[in-house]
RNA sequence: GGAGAGAUGGCCGAGUGGUCGAAGGCGCACGCCUGGAAAGUGUGUAAUCGCCAAAAGCGGUUCAUGGGUUCGAAUCCCAUUCUCUCCGCCA
């Protein structure tokens, strides 16, 4: 959430960034900025008033003391009018803050100046790309058919055992799977990540600390009699260990990253888009993500735009970078790169990561803090993330561009995470 | 799941109705001492909101959370959450 202070001062420009995310945040900062006014005269009066009370109640204890009871009496008489203008004050400021809140969370993230314009993803600019497009026959097929044909990826058993998007990795397809997490960690912690195994479920604050909820609950399986939701992602539980954190200087920028499985309902999708391994209610993710000094948070996220398709490259997937514009961006982003890689036999470009800055968006709903250097004062630090990888995706890709008569050739980095160099039909 | 005990600052820990944002210690920062260090010693050391252009200053709030009693609550009452111990169950 942006916080009242920038909206207060750069009321203007708020609005005019906003448009480039194609939200019309006109009507909604004028609401915000009366109730804030309104917070604040109230906050006043309420402050002298409570100041009133808290040195009448001071003067009964000393009266008391020594001994005058009726002065003291007479103190206490005083107080009664007071207390009622507290309560009926303090209600106002309470009912004022909570609906400022619930505007304030609904306006976007700004998008950063470098953003295109545009409102859908046609509007993205391609920022590099790299790989070679594989020469495949036109009898190439696509992953779910080599998914069946080696036995490898059971869709129809996942439904039996609980629905559609749920596979069943067998044999080498599973294998398969340990050995892109492994290599992905791996990978992460040589570049200095620090591995952590998080909840795969979270509480109601986690949520609302990343920002799935309120507004995007829908996209979470939720356990009601507990109250807890599966995470979507290992942002949410990895971000939420610096809820409410304040942070050293020295100890920035902090660097995690988690393999977890990833829980989405997808509520909406249909077609080509979730067909085979191209969206699942259930997958396999590694994520990394950075806390830093909002002066640095733009170089580490080329950092990890560069981490991320040193991953790729060692995969040999064509791929590319996507730039992604104001309209096609997430709420809460302020800068998102795409990656992108090339399922040959879909003939599609398929998205594996999606690396962004939030600056501090996420800080400010987290509560996220770092001490300045010099004058020591905690000021709100900037969060990022990625996925380095997400997995069926880049199965996917691997399936159909390295398919040969004999079997799926599997990446030289990755051979020794699989102890197999191709699987076979009897693999 | 049942019974009991507890939750105080970065940490440990005192505080059972008044001047307590909270003794003392540890840690940390800056000095002094020292050839240098250790020890010793001095000073400082929460967050947040409002007023103010800002700093300073002033005021409000915060002792798990939410309510209540009271002129006044860390302290009393109620509810919730969490932690620990014992019992039960269990990978």
């Amino acid at each position: 959430m942006l916080t009242i202070n920038l909206i207060r001062e750069k009321t203007d420009e708020v609005i005019r960034r906003l448009q480039i995310k194609n939200f019309d945040a006109k009507e909604l900062v004028t609401k915000i900025l009366t109730l804030d006014e309104d917070r604040r005269s109230t906050q006043n009066k309420l402050d002298g008033i409570q100041s009133e009370l808290n040195n009448i109640s001071r003067e009964i204890g000393e009266l008391i003391k020594s001994n005058r009871k009726e002065e003291a009496e007479a103190r206490k008489n005083q107080t009664l009018q007071l207390k009622k203008e507290i309560e009926t004050l303090s209600g106002q400021l309470s009912s004022n803050e909570s609906e400022l809140k619930t505007l304030l969370i609904r306006l976007p993230n700004l998008p950063s100046q470098s953003v295109p314009v545009g409102s859908n993803a046609e509007a993205n600019t391609i920022e590099r790309e790299g790989g070679n497009l594989p020469r495949l026959t036109p009898d190439a097929l696509p992953h779910w058919d080599l998914a069946r044909q080696y036995d490898i990826i059971d869709f129809e058993l996942g439904n039996k055992l609980t629905g559609a998007g749920f596979p069943v990795y067998k044999g080498q397809g599973s294998k398969l799977q340990r050995a892109l997490i492994n290599f992905f960690l791996d990978e992460n912690i040589k570049a200095g990540y620090l591995e952590i195994m998080p909840p795969l479920m979270v509480n109601e604050d986690s949520g609302f600390g990343t920002g799935q909820l309120p507004d995007k609950d829908a996209q979470m399986y939720h356990v009601t009699l507990d109250n807890f939701y599966l995470i979507p992602t290992a942002e949410v539980p990895v971000t939420n260990i610096y809820r409410d954190v304040i942070l050293e200087y020295k100890d920035l920028p902090v660097k995690n990253t988690a393999y977890t499985p990833c829980f989405r309902r997808e509520a909406g999708s249909y077609g080509k888009d979730v067909r085979g391994l191209n969206r699942l209610h259930q997958f396999d993710k590694v994520e990394i993500v950075q806390i830093q000094h909002p002066d640095k948070s733009y170089e580490t996220l080329d950092e990890m735009v560069s981490h991320v398709e040193g991953l790729v490259r060692k995969l040999e997937l064509p791929y590319r970078i996507v730039r992604l514009c104001g309209g096609d961006m997430s709420f809460t982003s302020a800068l998102t790169f795409d990656f992108e890689v090339f399922a040959g036999a879909q003939k599609r470009w398929l998205e594996v990561s999606s690396v962004s800055n939030f600056e501090s968006f996420q800080a400010n709903r987290l509560k996220l803090r770092y001490r300045e250097e010099v004058s020591k004062k905690p000021a709100l630090a900037h969060t990022l993330n990625g996925s380095s990888l997400a997995l069926p995706r880049i199965v996917a890709a691997l399936l159909e561009n390295n398919q040969t008569t004999d079997g799926i050739l599997i990446p030289e980095a990755l051979v020794p995470y699989t102890g197999f160099a191709m699987i076979t039909r009897n693999g």
